[in-house]
DNA sequence: ATGTAAGCGAGACGGTACGTCACGTCTTCAC
DNA sequence: GTGAAGACGTGACGTACCGTCTCGCTTACAT
């Protein structure tokens, strides 16, 4: 079953590795000129292509930018489970670090978030997949641990998401510098008490 | 008598209203258009002021945002002792808070922070005046909870202000959403617990 | 049965209807939009066919106003005796009034030209069957002229095509204005008083 | 008497130096790719100017040329008495001739009728200025000759200059061909016979 | 009071990118 | 193999800004 369409009849088809070529390129000028000086022109040239074969795809830089976020933040991560809530932070801590170690996302994460604030589908379409993951690893945490025994259901998830993915991104991608060795171990011991302090005072989740 | 006497000779002056105007005109237009975006002539239109103006006081736009930020971040804040950590930590969550909701801090720190990713000198102001800020209120609250005895000395400074800054950044600047009630003595009384336990464990700070 | 059978075998044939439809489609665009701008495109557009079916008939535009230009100049036109020099001027003038007031040749005729400027491969066809109709005209009314006795053989022939293609072409096609009723008696009577007046020069034809 | 308008104030000025380049570069342009293919983009790299700085100044590369065109027919050219019809007839297609033969004639007149064949703005500004140049020598060479009792006052001025103007536009642009020694003196004795002739018939000046 | 150096506005200039259009070339498909 | 469809690279369009620079006018000090 031929994947291409059937469409018309005797049809051009847009070449994948055009499209391929021209998100490349918008990745390494978003990460070098920011978005703000992201430009069609600039992408073609990088990706060795014409601007006509941009347009053609994308009516402009931000639909181009949007379609490369969709792209990103579709992908599904495994987490295992290690046993206990204190491993199963420090498994999370662990990816995350290295998620927003990676130059991509220190170099395009807070430029996008800073456009975000100017433009609201930027905002959405980042928000929407950010919250997701959270929600999802949130969920998946809280309910191992409370099936074991480790937290009551009545623990606050949202606080547990800001408490693993504040520290991490203020660190990395706000402050620019390294996580050491044992800030994971650290870290993630930290949240657990938290957390189960938290639930413990009766605080009702906001 | 005149306070900008003592010029060279038969000078005209800059305007000082001008320079203000100026000022102010580059505080809307990053909040506006951002740090990539902004330009002088932007500026010097939005202030009602010729290019030409503009470029006698400052030979870029960096330098003129490097000396708004310079202005900005030269102020310091009292912290009242407040007779417990887990008080204190809850008013430090609430300037804090106050701080990063301020539309300024929304609309224009992520754009500087993602400017700084490129360039070394906002780079380099930036986080001077946030570990600056950083190192005095963590030593303030370290020390005031040891002479307590709430803490033991080994504490780590860092990984206390990275549990503070880290958790509102993330909720109000990058995801922004607001900060619910209750949510300031939650955090604090996590945070508490968390530096409690992570001195406890014996961890070597890093 | 088939018109276009018994091509080399299996072969598709070059329908000519297209090719019909095409030069057609050329000739239009010509007149409306000049040489320069004449373009495959829109000779294709105008015919309704696709741009292949053209570039599989000729490689490029000049190709194809080429074949036009042969097509339209090997006609060869009759001009009956008249008897005498002044009527057969006459006669001559008024046909190629007609064949310059016609719209083809008044659209078409100064863009070739102008284009012949640039591209010597239309200077040359178009310059010879200019040339190869003069002579014909020439040497025939020169011939009866002489043999009637109303000319010396020693008449220059040149001087006599420019004199009546010169001044039509002037008023026609360049000042663009209308030939006045009586203007052919006119202009074939200072044309023969001029060619005899040269001719008894002794002027040697250079 | 400052020629430069005393406007505004403190305002910038066109600078003429690159007026003058620019329309240099159109005259080139037009001659090597004719109207049709002229392009603002082009003259602005050939001038060695910004396309921003044509467009300050012509809103299209038609008021481009149009300006061009009245710069260059606004001379006149003076005719001084030769003592005879024929001798002024000489003289008159001895300029002719030069100014035809000149590069910038061949070249850009074709392509300039070509256009104006399209164009209602281009014909009437190059007709009003050819038939004013050709209205004044007219009258001239009328008007000594009938002074002389050369030439009756009916003579018809039109054939006249239809006389003058074709048989060298038509060997010189339209075929191209070199005028050779002696063409000039065969032609205006010619010329000056058809008009007598013409003249003697009483045929009324249409 | 006057000379003069600087401030200031206006805007021309060389650039760059915009988003669109048109074109010649080339590939793919249906017939 | 023919013809249709259309993607692709190229290049020009006319516009909008931008940073630089030059130019008059104005201002306010220093003589």
């Amino acid at each position: 079953m031929a994947d291409r369409a059937r469409e018309p009849a005797g049809a051009a088809v847009r070449r994948p590795e055009i499209t391929a070529a021209v998100l490349d390129a918008v990745v390494r000028e978003l990460s070098e000129v920011g978005f703000g000086r992201l430009s069609v022109e600039g992408v073609a040239r990088r990706a060795g292509v014409a601007k006509s074969a941009v347009y053609r795809r994308w009516n402009s830089k931000l639909e181009m930018v949007l379609e490369l976020l969709s792209g990103m933040v579709s992908r599904r991560i495994s987490l295992p489970d290690k046993g206990s809530l204190q491993a199963d932070l420090t498994m999370v801590v662990d990816i995350l670090s290295t998620v927003l170690e990676h130059p991509m996302a220190k170099n395009v994460l807070p430029d996008l978030l800073a456009e975000a604030a100017r433009n609201p589908q930027i905002e959405t379409t980042l928000h929407a997949a950010i919250q997701a993951a959270q929600r999802d690893v949130g969920d998946l945490l809280v309910s191992r641990a409370v099936d074991r025994g480790e937290l009551p259901g009545t623990v606050d998830r949202e606080l547990l998401t800001d408490l693993i993915a504040g520290p991490l991104y203020w660190r990395i991608s706000v402050m620019r510098s390294h996580v050491p060795p044992g800030y994971a171990d650290q870290l993630s011991e930290a949240i657990r008490c938290a957390v189960q302090a938290a639930s413990r005072t009766g605080l009702a989740p906001h």
